[in-house]
DNA sequence: TTGTATGCGTTATCAT
DNA sequence: ATGATAACGCATACAA
């Protein structure tokens, strides 16, 4: 691999010039310019990035922390977040926690991997406020996602709470007389869920006694298996609701599972919506209606975040709103027709 | 931040043993050893990786790149991929092409982003294989999914003529009679899509006239409206088919769609089966059968394979062929009764 | 066992 | 407008 020096030999004139010609600079003159072109095209320079990065302190790479990839909704994200940051000049490396309280705690003091990296955008699941109090490192990041509380970092998130009530109308306005969650958890960190339960309640509340609440279920993890679970109890108790809200896509679809099993009709028994608006929410049976956050906002907003802390440390800390919309599918109450989805 | 010069100072040693201390290298005496590390802590010393990388070629970075991440396929890969790169020290950067051919070769010269990688794991979409041939570039790469001919580049896949072959038998046995597919691309470089027809035309030969191949759809894309339209065509088709195989999930969802509108019952007046076992797969209706490669394995092969090629870029080009299995759902016969998947 | 010195390929400072 | 040269932070060949 040819270096500027090569190429600054080949041209006969000294690296200075060739690094100006590559980047750039004014304060070339033509003749000169014409010489390096060549040698560079000769040599087939290619900058050493390392090198670079050595004398900049930049290296134009963000971390992109989640769970697990894999999942549908961070899947998303990273790929909308990939695209802003290339839109920016940055390339995303993607690192995942498994939701493990240690290694979040660890990326939150040092950045991801010994901070090869020039800061990073985070969708956490165990941390919690206390570990961001404490947090000394200067790294730059950005949450998203999990509302984790605290003044100490940039945050990037929906108004679950907006969101959970206008769900909430919109299933009351379809006259279903009794709805539960699932989805709260017991942790005391969970600030989103509990959110989104203000929201509904907020709701519930204006509706007055015509409309009661139902129990609510609290699962362990957003999985398939426990939206199953919790619809099982649910269909099983005594005040059985006639319409849910769950916290997760993931979820929803374990609970449709269960009633279709168990016959109960969608949406006119049960009326079920989801949140995150996942890919398997087109594809369930009934399609499932669901709060949407508009993720490609979510992912520049972030990205954008990211690069002004970085480039500006000492900027006063933000939180972002992004917007989102409930859209409505065949698990709730619908007038239009269904239609396919691309 | 501190480096290991500052950590040099305060210990009183020269940054020579320092390095020594935190690389583990023998020859240290405990007593100096002793002090460095109190030193380290002292400072809170982090290592550079850049300068580290500058001073021995190595960045601990590999690229993986795909067309779209947030497609199922992709996303999963990518996180297995993360998983298995990470027990070997290494950090993934992930780049989108969205199938574009230029950017699909430019890749393949230099590395993704200017080759700031020690290597790059690529699923292509668009490139042919005289790409390849062409290639002059030594940056490490190993292609995964769609094959591309040449004995160039490593090579990570399944056996697609074996898998195509194993479900269309399993049809066959489920007594259909008439089997098209959905899938083929009429471009030159499609080799993954042709070896599967051919595993198909395979089995169909060996059944002899009792069954008879159907009409096989063309597609531009692998989405679920390809799939809705390809289907639209193979129902209303004079010789319709009574199975068919889709070459990709999102072509078998969005026909099971268009069966669903038109009240096709799913078997038994059609039975469809996909490839790659995406999570959707599992909540279409009714769930999808199909071909599931070993994800995990392919990204373990996949990782394995490319940080051998960078260790020993002379070694022979080799191709590594990974495990699949055919995953019968309620979209093809039965006799097991369905269950939740988690 | 430890220190000195050099270089990895750039960019940036200072001259000229 | 361009050249010489010093960093950037680390690892290592060579000395001691």
């Amino acid at each position: 691999m040819a270096t500027l020096k090569d190429v600054a030999r080949l041209a006969g004139v000294s690296a200075r010039t060739v690094s100006n010609v590559v980047n750039d600079q004014p304060y070339v003159a033509e003749a000169t310019r014409a010489r390096v072109v060549a040698a560079l095209a000769a040599l087939d320079y290619q900058p050493n990035q390392v090198a670079k990065s050595l004398r900049t302190g930049r290296i134009g790479l963000l971390g992109f922390v989640v769970p697990d990839l894999s999942q549908s909704h961070f899947a998303r994200l990273a790929s909308d977040i990939v695209e802003a940051a290339t839109a920016r000049g940055f390339t995303v490396a993607v690192d995942q926690t498994h939701g493990d309280l240690e290694r979040e705690r660890r990326l939150i003091q040092l950045g991801p991997r010994g901070a090869m990296f020039d800061g990073a955008i985070f969708h956490p699941e165990a941390l919690r406020a206390e570990d961001i109090e404490h947090r000394e490192s200067q790294f730059p990041l950005v949450l998203i996602g999990e509302r984790v509380a605290g003044d100490r970092l940039d945050h990037v998130y929906i108004d679950d709470r907006a969101a959970a009530y206008e769900a909430t109308r919109r299933l009351i306005d379809d006259g279903h007389r009794r709805i539960a969650a699932i989805g709260l958890r017991r942790a005391a960190y969970a600030r989103t869920a509990h959110l989104r339960e203000e929201g509904m309640r907020q709701a519930l509340d204006e509706a007055g006694d015509q409309v009661q609440q139902g129990r609510h279920q609290y699962v362990e993890r957003y999985e398939v298996s426990d939206g199953y679970e919790a619809m099982a109890n649910l269909v099983e108790s005594a005040e059985r609701p006639d319409a849910v809200i769950c916290f997760a896509d993931m979820l929803a679809i374990g609970a449709l599972h269960r009633l279709h099993e168990l016959r109960v009709a969608v949406p006119e028994d049960m009326a079920v919506v989801g949140f995150d608006d996942i890919t398997e929410a087109s594809f369930s049976y009934p399609p499932l209606s669901t709060i949407a956050a508009d993720h490609a906002e979510i992912a520049t907003t972030a990205v954008n975040a990211l690069i002004e802390r970085i480039t500006n440390p000492g900027a006063p800390i933000r939180e972002y709103v992004v917007s989102h919309r409930l859209v409505i599918r065949q698990s709730t109450r619908t007038d239009s027709t269904p239609e396919v989805r691309n």
